[in-house]
DNA sequence: CTCGGACATCGACAGTCATCAATATCTACG
DNA sequence: CGTAGATATTGATGACTGTCGATGTCCGAG
């Protein structure tokens, strides 16, 4: 029976909650949480799906955009890594644990 | 570097995370986690947005057809209550915790 | 410099969503 | 029964979303 959180959090985690909300982007996420060294190349992440290469470019870039996932590009591959500390935060908050 | 989910569990994830995924169901979920006895009477939730009643029905709505909220008519007045099992899920997936 | 490949951006389209006003449904009370 | 109040459903509307094909941008190889 904790606090209610307020419209202002509300306003914040929504938009992270909604950049998960699509399966996917949570299958991305969770690709990249699982790939070796906490990073994985677009290339890899194409061939994971059945979808145009635009279109998990687009996913990317919603999951990017929200600050769940960093992007590092070196050469010409592009890097997406999770970003643990943003995930466990929302986790946390819709855990609603201390 | 645990695996990723699969497929179907990310199409089973997503619709909870969308429902979720919007700052008054977010709030109200949170009222209602927070409220005595774990449960709230929808005429109380009304009076803690400025959104129309019907607005207010229709997220209790999304959040029950979901399975987070329970819901329980007690004579003229309706009561959702959170499942917190439910809730508790959505977070560990989300965290990756094992 | 030019070419090819990796990735992003653009424009379009069909589908979904949040919101409201109006209306329906249900329940207690007289 | 008939009325009043609490909640749900309906229908409409403007905004947003996932997807694609086409095109643009950037980098390394030759």
């Amino acid at each position: 029976m904790r606090e209610p959180i307020s419209a202002d959090q509300a306003e914040r985690l929504a938009p992270l909650l909604k950049a998960l909300a699509d399966p996917v982007r949570l299958r991305l996420v969770s690709i990249v949480a699982a790939s070796e060294g906490g990073e994985a190349c677009v290339c890899d992440l194409n061939d994971a799906f059945d979808l145009s290469q635009p279109t998990i470019s687009h996913h990317l870039k919603v999951l990017h955009d929200v600050g769940l996932l960093d992007r590092s590009k070196r050469g010409v591959w592009v890097y997406y890594a999770v970003r643990r500390e943003v995930l466990a935060d929302v986790a946390t908050l819709i855990g609603g644990n201390a």
